[in-house]
DNA sequence: ACCTGAACACCGTTCAAGT
DNA sequence: ACCTGAACACCGTTCAAGT
């Protein structure tokens, strides 16, 4: 079969989810493709372009078909749920994503739907801008979080079966007297409803923007 | 000078914040310490520990002291700041440290300042972790956006001088019929005043959790 | 146009050996 | 207890050579 920049892409994509970023080379993308090392560069200029392709997928995953009927308020629910969930489709890969330059048409495209959105119900240039990446910035934070590679004690089964992931669980062993509520509490901490965690974050969001609106809106 | 775990974090700080985590290399430390690269490993077991290790001392930057004679809002952007204030001292450092579980001492105790101020102003358990996975949530995606490596546009003059970062200057280039605001707000997007941008959604996000106290509040 | 092996300048880490 | 060089099994990428 021919080698192209698009089974690189997926066979890159499907080793970051299988085994992690790390140990993702040339070499063992190559060997799943029954190819030759340099085969590879014949369809890809360099390995950071190979991972900029992957970003790239990861973000054209984003379904921007909204309800036009919906309220601004829902619309913007459902553009941020969108962003989530191509994200969640590939969680390794999404980190992949978002621990780089948001170039590609694909990853534009998202901010150009998201500030046409907010612009059109009268956010002025600089509050719609703000908005966005308070959206972005809380999307990318929690998935960064959930995935189990972020601050806020590491949540749920990891992903792989590395044992360097599977000692995260060791919030047993702490000194109950220095953390008090973080051992009391390891179970709320440990296992959680990622989406139901999310929707309440995101209620709070839009609840707060819906409040800024009428204040700017002609 | 005797070698040291707190001499080889600091090099690889060092090395961190002026050329990238890509290029940190037991080797290139060891140079910089004039040791031989082995030698490095009678103090840190290996290279993914002494990034653990960067990790523990970036997040042991965070000032908690609050004032309890603030509000609970208050004491809440207080925190907020403090760790914001942590990771931006070391902005390259930072990614690292976002970038993998939360397991020190020293990461743990900002969930406990922070879960210990939400319980006493009469959060519950639930609300109470929900609450602090959104500010953390914000707070680190929001610095990985500034930083310059998350979707969103990248911001500012990169950190580094490598070419790879500085071509992300390319928003123009683009269609503006496929992207009008993007390129018609480009000067919007490309020079923030990223304190400024925080605090705008600081400001939201604890308005809008000061909304959802008393409902829940005895 | 597409493929490829050899070679180069790098990695992290084990091991056996030094003081 | 601390240090270290050689060696091993890896990297990404250049280059010259093949079809």
């Amino acid at each position: 079969m021919q080698l192209t920049r698009e089974r690189i892409i997926a066979a890159a994509m499907e080793l970051i989810e299988r085994e992690g970023v790390d140990a993702v080379s040339m070499r063992r993308i190559a060997a799943q493709l029954d190819s030759g090392v340099m085969t590879l560069y014949n369809h890809v200029p360099s390995k950071s372009a190979l991972l900029e392709g992957v970003a790239e997928q990861v973000m054209s995953g984003i379904d921007f078909s909204l309800d036009p009927e919906a309220s601004w308020e829902d619309q913007v629910r459902a553009l941020a749920r969108a962003f989530r969930h191509a994200l969640r489709a590939y969680p390794r890969c999404a980190m992949v994503t978002v621990s780089r330059p948001a170039t590609s048409a694909a990853e534009l495209r998202t901010m150009e739907q998201a500030l046409t959105l907010l612009r059109s119900v009268g956010f002025g240039e600089e509050d719609a801008v703000r908005v966005v990446r308070m959206f972005i910035g809380y999307i990318v934070g929690s998935l960064l979080r959930e995935v189990g590679v972020a601050p806020g004690l590491v949540p749920q089964r990891p992903l792989g079966q590395d044992q360097s992931v599977l000692q995260a669980d060791r919030v047993v062993g702490l000194d109950p007297s220095e953390f008090p509520l973080v051992t009391g509490m390891s179970a709320e901490l440990m296992q959680r409803d990622h989406d139901a965690d999310f929707e309440f974050g995101l209620n709070l969001l839009v609840h707060a923007v819906s409040e800024l609106r009428p204040a700017r809106a002609k």
